[in-house]
DNA sequence: GGATATTAATCAAACGATTGATTAATTTTG
DNA sequence: CAAAATTAATCAATCGTTTGATTAATATCC
């Protein structure tokens, strides 16, 4: 038995955000979109004006709010470490929690064209790096943290969780997981958590 | 004055493979590539049978050989640690010496349709993958690497370096680099090289 | 409160443009 | 001259978008 859909506005935006992850944005035609969300092909232009419309609005509330949640650890009276820890949990989560859309993100990333959702996902970014950035400096300033490549350890912590939801598993039998089953999930949430606190944890207070 | 290629075929490929990292697969059209390349759009067909054709011979010739080259290192006589400190700079290597079209790699391996391609690249991960589980296990056997998560060392080693083609320069004041700019690019293999190396030999060899 | 506007939502059909592919004719090459 | 390479023209299919008409719900009026 199928589900009413309460809202077609909504059903278009569930159904492209499915098919956009899946095929990808020119992979993806309004056809699908139409047929998925259950809507007639005109109302994708109604309520969004065009195709493109329906990609931006997605991209607009998923990154919506994106920095809010780790700027506030920034402010809490904490040590350095301990900060870059919730950041890591705090990152951990956000991918984790939607890899297809991370997913879909990265791939809009390469593509240079569309500039305005290309800008709008360098600022997200850019956002989070600048914590990140931040929170390393002040951890060398006052002496807990080592000197090192800030800009690097950066690119570590988000290419590692980035390389957890894309790249293919089961290609070692140990890390046979499946990141749309829940316990999976948490799994591997857990463990790029743990991985990556431990990893930075020894590098950055280990005496040069 | 425009230079004359020797081979239309190949002009075709080199043509396709820039746009195709531009604007993606299904973004670049037949009659874009056939005039960026200055062949008859009936060329492709003819020689490539179909615009997967052409794409199919990019990937597989850039590909092949990928794993060869790391392959050797581990035949070596030389330490574990030495081997993966080989290993990051082959690997570092082979991914800078080409952003873009590690770029349109990972974009096809984020999108699960045209599963030949896909189970190519996969294939070609999973070999450099189990040989770096290999020299990480074989360092722990011998008691000159830590007890680790070497799923998620990998993770952090490929992650890493796919971040810094992938990710947006820029967005750190620091950070202003420019991989098409040969001298960059070498910069930034050097930065990437040291970096993954002073992060895994402290972390491995730290006792716990 | 019942008739009458006004609105938003939805639909099937069609639009011109573009897609990847193929044809048949022509040119180039060995 | 035969084979291979190249061309312009054309194909059916699909693309994103627009159209005019219809329904259902809401607001306005006397």
């Amino acid at each position: 038995m199928k589900i009413e859909k309460i809202d077609k506005k909504q059903a278009i935006l569930d159904a492209a955000e499915k098919l956009f992850c899946e095929t990808g944005y020119e992979g993806t035609s309004t056809r699908q979109i139409s047929k998925e969300s259950g809507a007639n092909m005109a109302m994708i232009n109604y309520y969004f004006g065009s195709k493109e419309g329906v990609f931006i609005e997605i991209m607009n509330s998923r990154i919506a709010g994106f920095g809010s949640q780790l700027k506030i650890i920034n402010e809490d009276k904490i040590s350095a470490m301990e900060k870059l820890n919730r950041v890591i949990d705090g990152y951990a989560n956000r991918i984790l929690a939607n890899p297809s859309f991370h997913k879909m993100m990265h791939r809009e990333l390469s593509l240079t064209q569309r500039p305005e959702m290309y800008n709008k996902i360098k600022d997200a970014m850019s956002q989070n790096m600048q914590l990140l950035e931040k929170i390393l400096t002040d951890g060398q300033d006052d002496g807990s943290f080592r000197e090192a490549d800030n800009r690097l350890i950066i690119a570590t912590i988000m290419g590692t969780l980035t390389n957890i939801v894309i790249s293919p598993n089961k290609v070692i039998p140990d890390s046979d997981f499946d990141l749309n089953v829940p316990k999976d999930k948490k799994m591997m949430k857990d463990r790029a958590v743990a991985h990556l606190q431990d990893l930075l944890t020894v590098y950055l207070t280990t005496k040069k």
